[in-house]
DNA sequence: GGCTTTCGCTATGTCAGACAATTAAATGTC
DNA sequence: GACATTTAATTGTCTGACATAGCGAAAGCC
């Protein structure tokens, strides 16, 4: 493990990229120790401070834990799906929130994926991953629901949907894709109407996935991915017009600030 | 932005979850600069150092950007798709190098959501696109290709149909499951056959995305699956069988190591 | 005036040394 | 042998210092 001493980047990023090279290369392998501090330090031939705040960008990607007193330091950390997931969906929520992404483009990519799954779900899911199903459908249908708590029962239901495909790296893959909707979705103010539908077309999806039917599940996920773009739509337009409308309005009581 | 006296996790990851919190609650946007190091540390009644490694975790995701110089500091990052990609990448390569994934279940998932954009690509996909894929074959065809140039360049084919679907939020979700395919792929060897047969699929699916025929590209896919799920399975399958005759060897030699 | 150069300020990057806290192992005690 | 104590190793935190980078204002020059 060497750095380049003629580089510009930081130190610690220069480390850490080091180390983490050697993870991913195999030349550090699950639960191994690294060496200490001290001697990270009189390896690269940099402080303390330095290593560590290399360790500490390593510990932020999940790729090493520390654990102190003797007989402790840095071990190469066994990526959990868990952690894999949380830092999955962390990355996606912000990507979709700090990018812009229209509402349509990470629904028709979620839908998309979802339906992906469609499938082996129907052919795999257990009963738990239907009870869980009809368990969050009982739960949406419930009235006094606020609209956060109902996406929220929206994205568990979905996810126990996926599951049901019994294929852990593509739930890892749909968890992106499902919860950082959640956001989207939250901007969204549903009417008693809009929720059961949804909920309607979650019950087919539900009965779908009973019988076993992929296909079934495949068209109702898509009248889903079409309700929910349909009333996305209608809700921004609205916001649109009573944007547009307030504007004339102070355009006329104050004559107007802009050019 | 406060912390929790009474924790027991490190400060620096108190602090650095305290600031991922604000971003993606918004109370900090994006370009806008944090306090000063020596700022924050007074305002969590800490040292600098301790804030610096909160800083450098946040670094690490991406969700910071540090500029040194009067005017400089730290500022929320716009997570591009770019450092998304990469770290998507990382993550799901290391998921499934320290899980023991089996390559079936990796390959299922990957094909499973590649057919996700094949009807998108057909529909949607440019010039461009098209003229990568065939590139890619025309390499994938060259005699003297290393195994590792090889499935390289399968990577960038199927990227390149994926990315003709237009959704850089597909994009950005496949991307993790068809590159982190790579170092699994790597451990095959493929014989000028297997590669001849990879290549005539690749140009039945490229022809498919040409004539914008989405069917025929996932009718493709599948069998692609299909016959890479039975060279893998060939190749381990063979692998074993020497590994044991070798062991078996061993034994009728040395008398055995073990009860 | 318009241009370049210099200087100072501020912020991050790095270093050195110290002490606190934690934990496992070694040691001592009964 | 079981239990308590000490010891050593290691990370966590703090303090203070200096190096380095970059912006902006001031100074100098034409």
């Amino acid at each position: 493990m060497k750095i380049d001493p003629n580089s510009s980047a930081d130190l610690s990023a220069q480390i850490a990229a080091a180390i983490r090279d050697a993870i991913m290369g195999g030349k550090l392998i699950v639960d191994e120790r690294l060496p200490s501090e001290a001697e990270l330090a009189d390896h690269f031939d940099v402080s303390r401070s330095t290593v560590r705040e290399a360790l500490k960008r390593l510990a932020a990607q999940s790729l090493i834990r520390t654990q102190r007193g003797a007989q402790g330091g840095a071990f190469v950390n066994r990526l959990s799906y868990q952690d894999a997931y949380r830092g999955h969906i962390t990355t996606s929520t912000l990507l979709l929130g700090m990018n812009n992404v229209s509402f349509d483009t990470a629904c028709e990519a979620r839908f998309a994926l979802e339906r992906a799954c469609a499938r082996l779900s129907a052919a795999r899911r257990d009963a738990d991953h239907l009870a869980t199903m009809r368990a969050e459908i009982v739960r949406q249908a419930q009235p006094g629901l606020s609209d956060e708590a109902f996406c929220a029962s929206d994205v568990a239901f979905h996810r126990a949907l996926v599951d049901g495909a019994g294929n852990p790296v593509m739930s890892y893959q749909l968890a992106g894709a499902v919860e950082a909707m959640q956001p989207l979705m939250n901007m969204i103010t549903f009417t008693a109407r809009d929720r059961a539908e949804i909920v309607r077309l979650h019950e087919e999806i539900a009965d779908a996935a009973e019988a076993q039917n992929g296909e079934a599940v495949v068209t109702a996920l898509s009248a889903l991915e079409v309700y929910t773009k349909a009333l996305a739509q209608s809700v921004f337009d609205a916001r649109a017009k009573a944007q547009a409308h307030a504007l004339a309005a102070d355009q006329t009581s104050s004559g107007g600030s802009a050019p």
